[in-house]
DNA sequence: GTCTATATGTAGACTCTCTATGTATTGAGG
DNA sequence: CCTCAATACATAGAGAGTCTACATATAGAC
């Protein structure tokens, strides 16, 4: 999966991947990889940098914990980045509508 | 549709468009506008450049022509566009695949 | 004579993603 | 004990494509 390709996308994916339950950034990783069957997998240099600026816009809210000695920061998804996450899903649908009318092959 | 969310996509765009008859940037923005059913409104800053970056990797063609007065310069697919293209659309399809499986609310 | 549509192009800003690097703890294997 | 892999977070800097804004020019309509 190219770099520009994900480009865009990544706020949705983030957002999707903390809906159920609240992840910390490596399990997130992890998540997306598992998810997309392979197909993600994501540096970290992208994600973190990621999770702040959403929590930054409100999307997210972070929370240190520890587990097993070690440090992390749980993401929440807030009220304001479910309703996010509805439109990027929306934003998805017509995206892959415009495109893959162009792409269309028998057109 | 935001910036970002086309990034990665614009080559496989021009090089679908082009593929049944060549055509001419201004006529390119056009047929996307056309056949996204509006979604698609790409600026000349975009997609000049950009045709110019698929010449120079062989994608596309590029020859002067004057019409009605008006110089044009029209881009034709070449066979190496044409395996590019191909490459592109399976690309997409394996990219809405994975997107799709991890925006999937229903998991 | 002015305005719109047609037609191409560049400069510079913007911003996201990536690579590379750094730190630190835990637990397994030897 | 020591080393290595897995876990966990983070930043600096590079890179690249898309955008805004601007510049130029012709044809045809009004």
């Amino acid at each position: 999966m190219n770099a520009d390709t994900l480009r865009g996308h990544m706020d949705a994916l983030l957002l999707s991947v903390v809906e159920r339950e609240p992840l910390h950034g490596y399990a997130i990783i992890e998540a997306l990889r598992e998810r997309s069957g392979g197909a993600l997998d994501v540096p970290t240099g992208t994600v973190y940098p990621a999770l702040r600026r959403l929590e930054r816009a409100g999307y997210l809210a972070g929370e240190w914990a520890v587990a097993g000695g070690r440090k992390r920061r749980t993401y929440r998804l807030t009220d304001s980045g479910r309703a996010a996450l509805a439109g990027e899903r929306s934003a998805w649908k017509s995206f892959t509508t415009a495109i893959g009318s162009v792409l269309d092959p028998s057109r």
